[in-house]
DNA sequence: CGCTGCGTTGAGCATCGTCAAAGGGCGTGG
DNA sequence: CCACGCCCTTTGACGATGCTCAACGCAGCG
């Protein structure tokens, strides 16, 4: 995730609330915590919604640096106008520690007010997670379990990877299985198979719930081909 | 679609190029038309990326109102910055005749410049396609045929639904069941025959095209029980 | 040293994709 | 006005994929 360009932004959520969080903490739940907005500072957090069965669906992971909840916020930044969506509560819980700072959203339109660049910080924000949500609406359509889990490997190591030492990718985002079938809809079992597939073969190596990714290139591969 | 609600956004677009296209018709295409938005005043689009292996995959449909493509122009109005998305060209086709007005970039970002609240407007629009992507996301995790159409369904009915005379609501947005099921990731046979177990249930009526929603509430119930 | 959370592996079965064939509506052209 | 072609839809049969269920391993921790 990208750092915040401008300082006086940081400046902002530093002078707000500060919450220690611990790993399993929900932080943010739509239908309760309206009218606030934060900022992650460390750690890691998911957004899921909950089906009536008690699934979990993942919707997105969030790294340090990451403003949340962008889309509400950003509704109400435009007149709070009328949503397509199927309305369902969303919670944000910690999946590490976190420490997050929160200020209200009404605190956060009168610096918009004063500094507008910030809007272009918060859209270009939008526009990541859009780009997020538009990849997943894409992998739907692949049928084969093994593509799913490359396809969202790939995403993942987009906005989570970082070299390491051996040449390989490690994604800092620490994953269980289970997470990470709830976030492409698919049976924890399948995941393990799979990545236990991609291991045998090469692509990946797994370590303390961190996924390492080698052989980027041939994975994209794995995608275009049958 | 929303209209438009600021005058001066329509007759900017009015002050275009106008183009009459036909259904089929390609009107924009990633690579190539790059540094163009267009406005579509009459008729309905698809946009679609193609896999390897020839396989559309329809992203969104657009209907009377609607400006695009909007993800790639908000991009260039934060600086250009960069994008987590696997890049693949994305077509816009006409699947009716359509009356669309085209203008430059540079041109639009002109008059974002001196009427700044038309960006809150194309934000607003940004904010609908998010929605509806994070939307499909989740369409993703629906294991059974069943449930993936009644949600598209619903979707489809939230966006381009109008009553008619008889108390249903039509989808005036014209869909094949092949554009159906490349939204949705499905075959075409299964799309077909989950229509007609919700025919035969009562739920819809299909005519030339257009769907007619009757119980709305119940397909609601249909995606909460198992 | 049990408990809890997470990962691994196996077996059976239902769903949906694939392939195939046929039917219907509409426009065009003879 | 009929024949033909095209596009879209319908229906059936079959097989493979991935979900469910079940059992086990393994590590950390109170």
């Amino acid at each position: 995730m990208a750092q915040l360009q401008d300082k006086s932004l940081t400046e902002f959520f530093y002078a707000g609330i500060k919450l220690t969080s611990e790993d399993g903490e929900i932080v943010y739940e739509s239908e309760a915590s309206r009218e606030m907005i934060f900022f992650l500072e460390e750690g890691y957090l998911k957004s899921y919604t909950l089906t009536s069965e008690g699934d979990t669906n993942i919707l997105n992971f969030y790294g340090p640096g990451s403003i949340f909840p962008l889309g509400p916020s950003l509704r109400k930044s435009v007149g709070n106008r009328k949503s397509y969506r199927i309305q369902t509560t969303v919670y944000f819980e910690c999946i590490t520690d976190a420490i997050i700072y929160k200020r209200t959203v009404s605190d956060f339109f009168a610096l918009i007010e004063k500094k507008p660049e910030i809007y272009q910080e918060l859209v270009y924000r939008l526009l990541q997670n859009y780009e997020m949500y538009l990849s997943s609406a894409e992998a739907m359509r692949f049928r084969y379990a093994r593509k799913r889990v490359v396809h969202q490997l790939l995403v993942l190591t987009n906005r989570f990877g970082s070299s390491d030492e051996e040449g390989g990718t490690i994604i800092e985002l620490p994953l269980t299985h289970q997470d990470f079938s709830d976030n492409i809809g698919m049976a924890r079992e399948t995941v393990t198979r799979e990545l236990e597939n991609l291991r045998q073969d090469g692509y990946i190596e797994t370590k303390d719930h961190h996924i390492i990714i080698y052989n980027l290139e041939n994975l994209y591969e794995l995608l275009e081909t049958s």
